[in-house]
DNA sequence: GCGGGCACTGCAATCGATTGCAGATTTTTC
DNA sequence: GAAAAATCTGCAATCGATTGCAGTGCCCGC
């Protein structure tokens, strides 16, 4: 077991005990430096005698030496640091696959640098540069959005990067990139037969904000999965962000709208859905008896709101670690062929969908 | 505006362009490597002629320099990193106060490296050793409970640290950290005049884990305010630890307590709160109608589940920002004396708590 | 018994920036 | 106009670990 390293008896009470450093190890146990280096470092430990290694292992135990990250990164330009940027760590379906990422790569012995972009370009550019600048060793986006440089930033700046819950757009440079992505247009395709199976017939779409990939492929298959059962969209209406706040407003906005009505919602986002409850509130209308409403991703404690939505079930846990896998072998291998995952989502039937009434509730 | 550095025509795909450093700067600017230092440094720019300054800073744009803060961390021993150890991402309170502290820290040129503990100390220990490593100036302890060395480790590591939302007991080195919490024993206090107003006279606890401040506080301001109305507590009980099913199983437990029988539960906290809700789902029992919850933390969305949380608002923003300021003082002057500062938290009243029933729901 | 080969270990350079010190230049002052 | 002071800038060491190269010693085979 390590020992502290003995404190200086008169020592300042703000000052901190000089760390031991491997010349310390060196001096103490008789060897050069580099022996040290070698025999503590598990990967070139066979470089050296058994006995030696033994006793420079036994020295830095008593020493209480700690490898500094800092002075091994400068030489080796590597800092055993990845960076993750979520738009939001507010919206619940981030924590989760942060977790399963932080959990995979604390085991791999990396640190996580994590930073909230506030879906701002400028502001993730910057954390971007900032991150190189502490020389990570690879980025995680969940952040990207169409049109941000984010992407490219990174190439120039040589950090490999992986997308996670976002995807870039096909063929602009989507090969560039690996992503771990949802399979967006199948999930809302899944709510689109559940709310049809249930006998709906004029169904809205409130989408994500425009330029987020998991808005477009929502927004495309809802459409789709429309067409093939012979139905056109009731409404469609974007909200200009993944807050709450925007949803209250895109719906209030879908129930103003004149001409059609709706008697079911599709949402592209659970956090979403909670503006949608607000705003159907504020109108007086109730969830499902009047206006069924889907959502999409499970986050947590949806099961808990009032109805309890039904939603689209994603794979935090999964996403989370694939990115991570591919993250570190493409950092091992960077010639490696980029990898484009879809996991497949599942729907969670609640109480926020019900057979339509006979006279569509709004207009 | 920076220009990216120009591209090896014939780099190979993988190999990312080798970036400018200092000397390249000096040597192009016909200046030792020493000046362009001070004069990209905006602390020491003073020492430097205003026209050399502006050559520096024209050539370096132009290289597109950006400075290593591995190279710089090693010589000054500062990485401009902030370690933070939450318990928990996944608890919806840490997010806010993670963003706040975060977007402080951020603008003052900090990057934070965040790391989940699972309320497992020995994997705390690991974490601090490990951002220890990494050099970080500062730590910020969500996660500390009574017991774990945390505090005397970051102590004997040189690590200025603060606790947030937790706090150590007292006596117990309790002057030796600054700590900013939450005035828990007002905030359950506040719970307690409420459903003792509302008519409650058989009021139970539903407490946190063992050996966490905020577990203790919150148990022992509900004892002290039920005494002031001079009431005794009709059950008390611990939950293993701040989860859902924690929650689920010890409501579970108090509601097959011989005895007593109680009309409204007081519980440490939101996220327990759901797992009550479960029980008395599981139990055939009304959530207000046949015993009041009350909650603590008004943690995002609880105003949404069914019946919305009657529970104590807790001030996260200012939270995150105070122990972000109270590290970043420390850290410049560590002989600062240490702060214990309480913020104040207010009841927020919604549907989970009504006058109780005349015969007690629960035996 | 000698040379070749192998296995260790030491030497010294290196990563990129910072900083105490000293030298050089300019400015001020008498 | 010279001495003193102030202002810049360069030199070189330094932070702590890593690593290519060279050297030493040992073992083995012929």
């Amino acid at each position: 077991m390590s020992l502290p390293p003995p404190r200086d008896p008169d020592a300042l009470p703000g000052a901190s005990p000089p760390r031991a450093t491997i010349a310390d190890v060196a001096r103490e146990a008789g060897v050069h430096a580099s022996t040290v280096s070698r025999a503590l470092n598990p990967a070139t430990r066979g470089m050296v005698t058994e006995a030696v290694a033994l006793r420079v292992a036994a020295v830095a135990d008593r020493l209480g030496w700690r490898p500094s990250a800092v002075a091994a990164g400068l030489r080796t330009r590597k800092s055993r640091t990845i960076g993750i940027l979520v738009p939001d760590l507010i919206n619940p379906i981030f924590p989760p696959i942060l977790h399963a990422v932080e959990t995979l790569l604390a085991a791999q012995g990396y640190a996580t640098l994590v930073a909230n972009t506030d879906n701002d370009p400028a502001r993730e550019a910057l954390l971007i540069e900032r991150m190189a600048t502490h020389l990570v060793d690879g980025l995680m986006l969940a952040s990207a959005a169409a049109g941000t440089g984010a992407i490219s930033l990174c190439a120039r700046l040589g950090i490999p990067a992986v997308l996670i819950n976002r995807r870039m757009p096909e063929g602009a440079g989507c090969a560039a990139v690996s992503a771990v992505t949802n399979d967006d247009r199948h999930g809302i395709g899944l709510a689109v037969d559940h709310l049809v199976a249930l006998g709906h017939r004029r169904i809205a779409h409130l989408g994500g904000p425009e330029g987020v990939s998991t808005a477009t492929d929502r927004l495309q298959g809802f459409r789709d999965r429309l067409a093939q059962h012979g139905l056109e969209p009731a409404a469609l209406r974007p909200a200009q962000a993944y807050t709450r706040e925007a949803g209250r407003a895109a719906m209030q906005a879908l129930l103003a709208e004149p001409g059609k009505g709706f008697t079911a919602v599709a949402v592209a986002n659970d956090m979403l859905c909670l503006g949608v409850y607000d705003a159907m509130e504020a109108a007086g209308l109730r969830v499902a008896a009047d206006i069924s409403v889907t959502g999409f991703n499970d986050m947590p404690f949806v099961d808990r709101i009032h109805p309890a939505l039904t939603t689209i079930r994603i794979q935090h846990d999964a996403m989370g670690r694939q990115a991570a896998e591919i993250l570190l072998a493409e950092m091992a291998d960077p010639t490696r062929p980029r990898q484009n995952i879809r996991l497949v989502p599942e729907l969670v039937i609640r109480a926020s969908t019900a057979p339509p009434v006979q006279e569509p509730a709004c207009r």
